[in-house]
DNA sequence: CGACGATTTGACTACAGTCAATGCTTGTGG
DNA sequence: CCACAAGCATTGACTGTAGTCAAATCGTCG
């Protein structure tokens, strides 16, 4: 099989620290914060001059470092110009939850500014490249750049919608349809990007990791994918997951990527059977 | 004990699906809508006239009616104007699972402007007023109250700061925190939003409620729930919750009301020691 | 009184957790 | 180039928390 050079999940930048190709070609650096606010709204040239300017100045981030330490006075917002990087919180007994996972391209720490600290860490995936955005310059951007805000807020809806649906999987999903779950959100997620390459995705996370995603043990997500490898419904392996068996897998899980695409028209009619009609 | 008509439950304005007292008192009716503004940005006369003038548009709701349903086109912000409600999602399998809990004057339906459609279910937990607020309406508010839209863009911090707690308990705390918890949260919601009285705060949950919360059974949480009064920490009757062992409460399930108070000031200091300081 | 919804309780089950050992990769330094 | 260590993945045996199923009781409201 392939070793995936092509997949480099992310690392474009930063090997052992150091950054390498950080305003290298158009499809690296801080072009990705670019086609992602594209997404959410219709910036203009001047929109985008400004988000460029500011993503130049991020710095490189070594992969697993923490970037951002919870209940830390911050005041911040936060670009991920390159890399992948999780949003989590440890508890008092140092059981871990990860709250999200972080895409090439994405704003994080908005609740910095309401808080004025900030809620949970945050930590690097792979190598990256991270700008810091102070609130005065949030605040210019109000004045000079309201789609910017705009897209930022939509974005917010965004991001709720996914946590709602990590909510659905942590309450009602049994450990096998929660796993299939989170490796569909995260697999349509890099597609929306532009990440998906022919072979799969890139997927940096640890099996570790993916227990933190999903409130499962280490022992328990070993065996689910195991399973799945087993009925050839994943391909994970050299960081970068393949899903041939991505019908049955929604199916079985229920994954329906509406929520994952607020740009899709609305379907019209009836609400799903097994809803009661109500309203 | 008391029978609590004082704790009574945000029913306010509806009994049997009539409206009673819609615009009484100033301690009723649209008032919750100001008074929850307030607490995130500081509004002009106009901006307060403008917010009664749409609450004014209310209509009444009966208990346990469904007021939303998630999948259905939809175009409109909604206010919950008076009386509690939730937000659910129910799965191909009959259950159900409550996103978030809302209290009187509290905004919802914002992903329906993103989404043209609403994502989730709402229910009324109580009798209640709520008014939409169509879409050009909106458009309206962002041109001539902008401190409206800046208000409903830091709640939405606020609400995603919530779900995320949710998230943790539903990840990593045993059934007995995860409840505790839940408890604590709802009752210091009410205590912020003024909704608090001395002998407790009003509580028109089921257990059965409880239990899709939690992403429990209704048998556990019952057991629960009798094991913490056994313990006299909490007293919970007659829709109205008391909870006498706060603090035990609190530490046995790791509460920190920190995220529902954005207005809070910034505790100045290292982080806990149980995280690992690396940034 | 009777009916319905809500709560309470008991007996049994099972899914996922815990504990522990082993194997496999990857990266580092001799 | 190989030895070694560290991190990650895999597997087995056993445990326990919460789920399931079922029935009884309580309480409120026609």
């Amino acid at each position: 099989m392939q070793p995936f050079e092509t997949l480099d999940p992310g690392r474009p930048a930063v090997v052992a620290g150091m950054a390498r190709e950080a305003s290298a070609g158009p499809a690296h650096g801080s072009d990705a914060i670019l086609r992602r606010f594209a997404r959410f709204v219709t910036l203009t040239g001047a929109d985008r001059r400004r988000l460029l300017h500011l993503a130049g100045t991020a710095t490189p981030q070594a992969a697993r470092r923490t970037v951002l330490t919870e209940a830390r006075p911050c005041d911040c917002l936060h670009m991920l110009v390159a890399g992948w990087a999780m949003e989590t919180r440890t508890l008092p007994t140092g059981e871990r939850q990860v709250l999200r996972i972080r895409l090439p391209g994405e704003v994080f720490g908005a609740e910095c500014l309401a808080y004025g600290q900030a809620l949970q860490s945050v930590q690097m995936l792979t190598g990256g490249l991270i700008a810091r955005i102070p609130r005065n310059a949030v605040a210019d951007l109000r004045v000079r750049h309201p789609q910017v805000v705009t897209g930022l807020a939509l974005m917010g809806l965004y991001e709720r919608a996914v946590l709602q649906e990590w909510i659905i999987g942590l309450g009602r999903r049994p450990a096998w349809p929660r796993i299939a779950h989170l490796l569909l959100e995260i697999d349509e997620r890099c597609r929306l990007s532009g990440l998906a390459r022919p072979a799969g995705t890139p997927f940096p996370l640890k099996q570790r990791d993916l227990a933190d995603c999903t409130g499962l043990t280490l022992t328990t997500v070993n065996r689910v994918l195991a399973d799945m490898r087993r009925r050839r419904l994943i391909g994970l392996r050299a960081q970068a997951l393949a899903i041939p068996g991505r019908d049955d897998l929604a199916r079985a899980c229920g994954f329906q990527p509406r929520y994952l695409r607020p740009d899709l028209a609305v379907a019209p009619g009836p609400a799903p059977k097994h809803i009661a009609s109500v309203g």
